[in-house]
DNA sequence: GAGACCAACTGGTAATACCAGTTGACCAGG
DNA sequence: CCTGGTCAACTGGTATTACCAGTTGGTCTC
């Protein structure tokens, strides 16, 4: 009971508010913004506030700013960063976005064998100490899958972190944001990856060993779980229509190849 | 002659600056920075200017800001989203480090596949008649490498945008924006790639024919390109320590396996 | 028509005041 | 002793106002 209560900012509800816009394709690329202070006006807010959430647009690549220009709306599909990710998976309406998450799954199965690869090519003793610690609390969870849940990203960010490839390191960075939104939510869907503790073991064993084909192949496996209960999922709800696609489906006229 | 000069944001000079000194390592993960009012009498500018900058910093996953608490530095290996890998990439001084972009060509290799795969899964009609537009531009660009880079590029975000995966969509965003920043200095490095025109082309038509495996060999075969050069090059100025490198290399007790 | 000029936008910077959350020292009361 | 209250001194968050600076397009002038 009595949960903290979220205080928002004003600049993060301008950022927001904008930002579900833009990725709704409500505004089209190329689109000018209203100007500042007519935003603030409209918004009820100061202009700092609504200069803040521009800024934030900004940076995460949706809209362009140019003084003496009205500010543009980009197209986030090709300027956008990693991290808009996190922001697009959940919905305004708390509905998870089950494309994104196919793509999510689809990256990290990807990803998988080479950071096992490279884990086990670089990883240092400090490093798989780090690893059997983990693994060390995975097991005392026992079936405690929200603790469980939260320990298989620790799991992966301490083997991202022994592939020494700061590129990946960051890319894991911006998609465990994505999941830590939506671990409450998912990880009932989960509980097979998430009882792999055998695997998780072999895999810290392959690279302690440096043993990299041995590594990428358990790493392939444990991620395995997730992909193939994603498929099973989306293949019922897509029958069900229960809960995600918010919006229209982009792209209707496909035709498929010429 | 008379290029034009940049007119740098304070904003901008304010994250920049703090950006730099944190991701060298010259604040600590935890330590806290000079409040707000402060830094804008050290720095000479206002304070709008200074929380701008910090606003950015936390959006970038640099610092971690609240309010009655000082803003405090985070492990930004742990906590920073993939477009950091950007400007990361050239140090203040101009100079390129190796590291960041043996992690870049890691990444992309282990990418590649995927991305052809998906490409050729789902490639629409309009995104294959896309691809052979920008192969056509290649050829009339000759060799005008300088050209090619940038059509290179083209190419490679038509592929992706194919793919229908807006987490790899992102994902190449990303890195594109760490690319496009050296171009002009890899260009020279990468001809073989840039060259290949052939299997540009190999690859555009298994797309069009929906031959996954094929796609996925040959998407695969022009990173490689890349990936042998920069091999063949870094062994190289290991020897003759020529560029790069900047600052203290990390973990200099490398401890290998226990 | 070419150029100078100016008004009306746009975003960028500044100064200042005050609101709000956090901490720690201090000081009653049990 | 320790619990709770108070207050001062931090911290970041919001608001107001004014002005600087780049862009555009019209208008006037030659």
């Amino acid at each position: 009971m009595f949960k903290p209560l979220a205080r928002r900012l004003l600049a993060s509800e301008v950022f927001d508010q904008l930002r579900d816009r833009i990725v709704r394709g409500e505004m089209e690329p190329g689109a000018p913004l209203p100007a500042e202070r007519l935003l603030a006006t409209i918004l009820r807010v100061n202009r700092n506030a609504v200069r803040e959430g521009l800024k934030r647009l900004q940076q995460a690549g949706l809209v362009a700013i140019q003084q003496g220009e009205p500010t543009r709306v980009l197209d986030f599909r090709r300027t956008a960063g990693l991290e808009l990710l996190a922001t697009m998976l959940v919905g305004a309406d708390g509905s998870i976005d089950t494309r994104i998450v196919r793509g999510i799954v689809e990256l990290r199965t990807a990803l998988a064998p080479i950071v096992g690869r490279f884990a086990a090519q670089r990883a240092t003793a400090q490093q798989v100490t780090a690893l059997r610690k983990v693994l060390a609390d995975m097991t005392a969870a026992g079936e405690d899958t929200s603790k469980l849940a939260g320990l298989a990203l620790d799991f992966w960010a301490e083997v991202v972190l022994a592939t020494d490839n700061l590129a990946l390191q960051l890319a894991f960075n911006s998609l465990a944001v994505s999941y830590g939104s939506v671990l409450e939510h998912l990880r009932h869907l989960m509980t097979a990856e998430l009882r792999a503790e055998d695997e998780y073991r072999a895999l810290v064993d392959a690279i302690a060993a440096g043993d990299e084909e041995l590594a990428a192949r358990h790493a392939t496996a444990i991620v395995s779980h997730g992909d193939t209960t994603f498929r099973r999922v989306t293949r019922v709800l897509d029958a069900a229509q229960s809960f995600t696609q918010p919006g229209p489906r982009p792209k209707p006229t496909k035709t498929k190849r010429s």
